[in-house]
DNA sequence: GTCTCTGCAAAGGGTTTGCAACGCA
DNA sequence: TGCGTTGCAAACCCTTTGCAGAGAC
């Protein structure tokens, strides 16, 4: 276990504790491999790629741990084009994504500049802004080079 | 029948012709109420709202033109919080959103600045992009009137 | 007249739930 | 020991599909 799935660990077991959840063995497992994935997974992708190793781990079991996670702030829920559910993995604060339509790698963005541009629009268009998305789809580097 | 509903008739009616498409009795009547709703709606709801005048269309067949006006341009779709078909009435001209989170109202959000803001950050990333997405949610001016 | 569209009902598929056993804290 | 969690399977619910009759062009 490398160091991100180890502090991704220990970082969600304190958050789980805080709210009243347990750190299970099932949920470490999960958490660990959903670390590791810096991208949007449907809780079936993961629930296979957990059955390789590890064949005990029930599906609703996979449906249940990432909700959790969702609601402590530990992962995002966005349904995927079909509507499928799809979570990733990501800290809790403001944020954007790079999602690369390829490789299907999210990466993060930093966000001033869109902070002060919607504080602007909002102003014009008269608009109590609570909150906004910004997602960017294209092609990642690494793609780009492959 | 007003002027939005009608010219919304008129032009999908136009748009249906060029891809092979009929203007039915039904899609008629789909087409004026979803035009008048400026806001997602699920397909259940339109049939809903459709039923009170016109018990006769079938829910299958509201899933149908939603999915045709959507695959010709006149409507977008975009996944519920809960993963459900939920679509817009709305130009196919790339645009961003306000969503009013008290009515579910939607207007359009005019969007140069961002078209720059994003380029220059894809740059920045090494990022190839191809396309963003941005939306808006808040309070609409009529809501904090109220 | 041809070919698309409609309504109905059944099939499909992802997600949730009930429950008894299990196991963290 | 108490109470949250798990696995399994059934239940759910939204969405899609098959088909025969209706209707647009």
């Amino acid at each position: 276990m490398n160091r991100t799935e180890l502090g991704a660990e220990v970082a969600v077991r304190a958050v789980l504790a805080r709210s009243g959840f347990r750190m299970t063995t099932q949920r470490k497992a999960i958490v660990s491999r959903f670390a590791r994935l810096r991208r949007y997974v449907t809780p079936q992708e993961l629930h296979t790629a957990l059955a390789r190793s590890r064949p005990r781990i029930g599906l609703a079991t996979v449906y249940r741990t990432l909700e959790v996670l969702a609601r402590i702030g530990a992962a995002v829920r966005e349904p995927g084009e079909h509507g499928e559910a799809a979570y990733l993995f990501c800290a809790p604060a403001h944020h954007h994504h790079a999602v690369c339509v390829q490789c299907g790698n999210v990466d993060d963005v930093p966000c001033g500049p869109v902070e002060r541009f919607a504080r602007t629009l909002s102003q014009r268009l008269r608009f109590q802004l609570r909150r906004h998305r910004l997602e960017f789809y294209g092609v990642c580097r690494d793609c780009a080079h492959a």
